[in-house]
RNA sequence: GUGGGCGUAGCUCAGUUGGUUAGAGCGCCAGGUUGUGGCCCUGGAGGUCGGGGGUUCAAGUCCCCUCGCUCACCCCA
């Protein structure tokens, strides 16, 4: 089973990772920019955790019925003999650090964190990808609900995509849920039979898991199952219809689904999901998540109510892409230094340049006139700025537009910054 | 964990029934212009043909194994 990797894989990115350059890496901060500017215009503070923590974190608050712990999470035993994990998920850290700090309630946090998992990697799945996300802890409120989805459904329209779609669905709590999955079993234990292989083995263990199924059998046998929305208790049925009232209210348009049985064991009450029709892939889901009233307690809290939802970055990038939603351009260089003067002067125009907040680059290597102004213009800078023998002699510097026709001009050493900054405060009224 | 497809230059690919020193476009470097980018022209660098074994006078090409990538299932963002 143990395989040692060999040199040549040694070097290269491991198994369902992907180094991100640039200019991806751009698209990628601009997502993430956006998220942060809309979650903390709400109240949402950042939180860092750690990328691993003790096993028994995931183990407990996602639960051990569920593949992303029971088959897929890297674990391992470090120097001192501890059990740690890599994190497969997010809010089970986040929660496990609000039990372990106490900041006072409400507590609203957002994160954006790598996610690991040993998954078989496919279009659009990774072993290492990232999630923003929320998790709002000491309301039970379903108003609080609504303002999570709203910020979710928010975030991707204001970054322009447009075909994507969301399911909602309620998961009951303890007072209801059991009662339902009761009735669910008398239901399929009569057409046992008829489901899967895999979902008949799961019955004992995860019954509500048949309902997501995608095989036909199992659709088939589940065609007049007795739905969780017609069993819910007076407080669940009461919170639901508020956040349906809520999101409906606010404009946000969502296919109820009561076979929406999202993969992790601590959610209660509200879940959802949004999903992308614009991924060409079969992983077409951007994000979700639910309730958790009990997950706290679970990680050893005392009894505090919980909402959130992660949300997939490399997806969302996809389906940016899809749709043509991001900008894909860039920052641009404000000036390229070309100095064929020895260099004393790139060395110190580019310092006096950045100081005064313009982004500048130069050649190094003393390379030719020629060759330093294809990197100016390959830099995509606005303007070059030439220093030959001639202008050391002057005291003057060449501003060369690369951008537009227009004539280069001499511009007096000690006067190019203030040149290049009336520049652009100019370009930013126009 | 299961199944399908694919591995030739940094990238996208060609390579004819096995037959000389393995090619193109783009990109990169240099020159054409001894002070000027883009367009054009010329030249150059860059390849253990994923790796190992086998068949053969001869393997990028055929066979086996292996590694990797990729798509799908399971599951998940």
């Amino acid at each position: 089973m143990a395989q040692s990797t060999d040199d040549q894989q040694a070097l290269r990115a491991p198994t369902g990772t992907h180094d991100i350059l640039w200019p991806d890496s751009w698209r990628f901060e601009a997502v993430a920019d956006r998220f942060r500017a809309l979650v903390e215009s709400a109240g949402y503070g950042l939180v860092q955790s750690p990328v691993f923590e003790y096993t028994a974190v995931f183990r407990k608050g996602i639960g051990e019925d569920n593949d992303v712990v029971g088959r897929e999470m890297y674990e391992f035993v470090d120097r001192d003999g501890k059990m740690l994990a890599l994190r497969p998920e997010g809010t089970a850290s986040v929660v496990r650090a609000y039990v372990q700090h106490r900041p006072p309630l409400p507590w609203k946090a957002w994160y954006l964190a790598p996610l690991l998992r040993h998954e078989r990697p496919q279009a659009a799945r990774y072993r290492q990808h990232h999630q923003v996300g929320i998790e709002a802890l000491g309301v039970a409120d379903a108003d609080l609900d609504v303002e999570v989805i709203w910020l979710a459904n928010t975030f991707f329209s204001t970054l322009g995509l447009r075909d994507y779609s969301l399911r909602l669905g309620s998961m009951g709590d303890a007072a209801c849920r059991p009662d339902y999955i009761a009735l669910l079993l008398t239901y399929l234990d009569a057409r046992r039979d008829e489901l899967c292989p895999d979902h008949q083995a799961r019955l004992a263990t995860n019954p509500m898991r048949v309902l997501d199924c995608k095989r036909p059998e199992c659709r088939a046998a589940t065609e007049g199952v007795p739905r969780l929305f017609d069993h819910l208790c007076k407080p669940c049925r009461a919170h639901f219809a508020r956040v349906q009232e809520g999101i409906g209210a606010l404009g946000i348009a969502a296919t109820l689904d009561h076979r929406l049985v999202r993969g992790f064991d601590y959610y209660t009450r509200t879940t959802f999901e949004f999903a992308s029709g614009a991924i060409d892939a079969a992983q077409n889901a951007l994000g979700g998540g639910g309730r958790y009233d009990g997950l706290v307690e679970i990680l050893g809290g005392d009894p505090t109510p919980g909402v959130g939802f992660g949300i997939g970055v490399e997806r969302v990038l996809i389906a940016c892409e899809a749709e043509s939603a991001l900008p894909t351009a860039p920052p641009a260089l404000d000036a390229f230094v070309v100095d064929v003067a020895g260099g004393d002067a790139a060395r110190d125009l580019t310092a006096a340049l950045r100081l005064a907040g313009l982004r500048a680059d130069r050649a190094f290597d003393a390379r030719s006139m020629k060759a330093q102004m294809k990197l100016a213009d390959r830099s995509g800078a606005a303007v070059a700025l030439i220093v030959g023998p001639k202008e050391i002699a002057q005291g003057t510097v060449l501003v060369r537009p690369l951008r537009a026709e227009a004539t280069q001009r001499a511009v007096a050493r000690e006067n190019v910054v203030a040149t290049l900054l009336a520049a652009r405060v100019g370009e930013a009224d126009a």
